[in-house]
RNA sequence: GACCACGUAGCCAAGUAGUAAGGCAGGGGUCUGCAAAACCUCGAUACGCGAGUGCAAUUCUCGCCGUGGUCU
């Protein structure tokens, strides 16, 4: 059966490295699982991270004001590991991207029914309660299976609506689960050292030149709202600042904050995925971490 | 040294004679085409110290300590 190495875990904890690393020990090629490095020209803040006798997939493939989600992750990701393993590599998947990660694992059963932008924009105006009742008159089941918290999220309700809409769209979940040998690695470490080294490299970004980024993509057109800078960390934090609302040191501090608020929600993601199929975490800051998740894999892969 | 102001959770910050908003930070969680998004949820027994008046003080009075400022 055909092998995947999966390798997730919050932000900075060297996922990338590892990946580079096991790729050469094992003959393999990264298959990034990221939503924001698939955007051209968001390298620093992002962290992008490229070896040069490594190739790495699904890093800078559209412009950051083209729409990108989660099924076209999936359409691609499964194409290049079919290629990889037609090669006779060994693909490992590199990302802190939950869901993405999740996705390309055991599909997406609404997977094929594409956005209705019309829609959304119509329900975007409405009130979370109407949006409620709307959905409970069209897909009641769909209603009653939604918890709380989601039934309080306009943008779930409104997608789910759409999914409503669009029922016999909904494709059969078996075409989509792919047969093959996984071996999920968690990095983690306490949250104190977590955020001390998101910290660390908030400022090493900044010295690499994190503002400057932001001006080029201004320069070629992409603003708060025409692209995706407006919602990701790391640049929405520069927002107040080029405006002249904020002082720079304001700025990074709302940044690292946002990190560690990010950290802490991919965690809530990988425990939950780890919990069950066949995982293992690592504490990156043991002595012997590196050796341990190398002879896991080798006794995997053999 | 004198005068004035202030002293509320890790930080910022409201407020009241009957034991106290909110924000940030922090913790936990949701998740099936925007996911670095969007959303849900949870704390902490915090009113500088001492005395006085009051049925009752964090809230009033006095003293002390501390911080900031003004003045000679």
């Amino acid at each position: 059966m055909h092998k995947l190495l999966i390798i997730c875990g919050p932000t900075a904890t060297g996922k990338t490295s590892l990946g580079f690393n096991l790729a050469e020990e094992f003959n393999g090629e990264i298959v990034s699982a990221d939503s924001r490095q698939v955007f051209c020209g968001m390298d620093i803040i992002t962290g992008k991270q490229v070896d040069s006798k490594i190739k790495t997939w699904l890093i800078d493939i559209v412009n950051p004001d083209q729409r990108f989600s989660v099924a076209d992750y999936y359409e691609l990701a499964w194409k290049v590991i079919s290629d990889i393993w037609h090669r006779g590599k060994l693909p490992i998947v590199v990302g802190g991207t939950g869901f993405y990660i999740n996705a390309l694992i055991n599909g997406i059963e609404t997977m094929g029914v594409e956005p209705d932008w019309k829609l959304r924009e119509q329900l975007f105006h409405c009130s979370v309660v109407s949006l409620l009742e709307t959905l409970e008159k069209i897909d009641p089941q769909r209603y009653r299976r939604m918890n709380e918290s989601d039934r309080k999220n306009p943008r779930r309700l409104i997608r789910a609506i759409e999914v409503a809409n669009q029922k016999s769209k909904i494709k059969n979940q078996n075409e989509k689960i792919k047969n093959f040998d996984s071996l999920i690695i968690g990095l983690t470490l306490s949250n104190e050292i977590l955020y001390q080294r998101i910290d660390q490299r908030v400022e090493e970004r900044i010295k690499m030149g994190a503002e400057d980024e932001i001006k080029k993509l201004f320069a070629q057109g992409y603003n708060w709202e025409n692209s995706v800078l407006g919602v990701t960390i790391g640049y929405k934090e520069w927002k107040e600042y080029f405006e002249k609302k904020v002082a720079k040191e304001e700025v990074i501090q709302k940044w690292k904050f946002a990190e560690h608020d990010y950290a802490r929600r991919q965690m809530t993601w990988f425990r939950k995925a780890l919990r069950c199929a066949q995982s293992k975490w690592f504490d990156i800051t043991k002595e012997n971490c590196q050796t341990e998740v190398e002879n896991d894999v080798k006794s995997w892969y053999s």
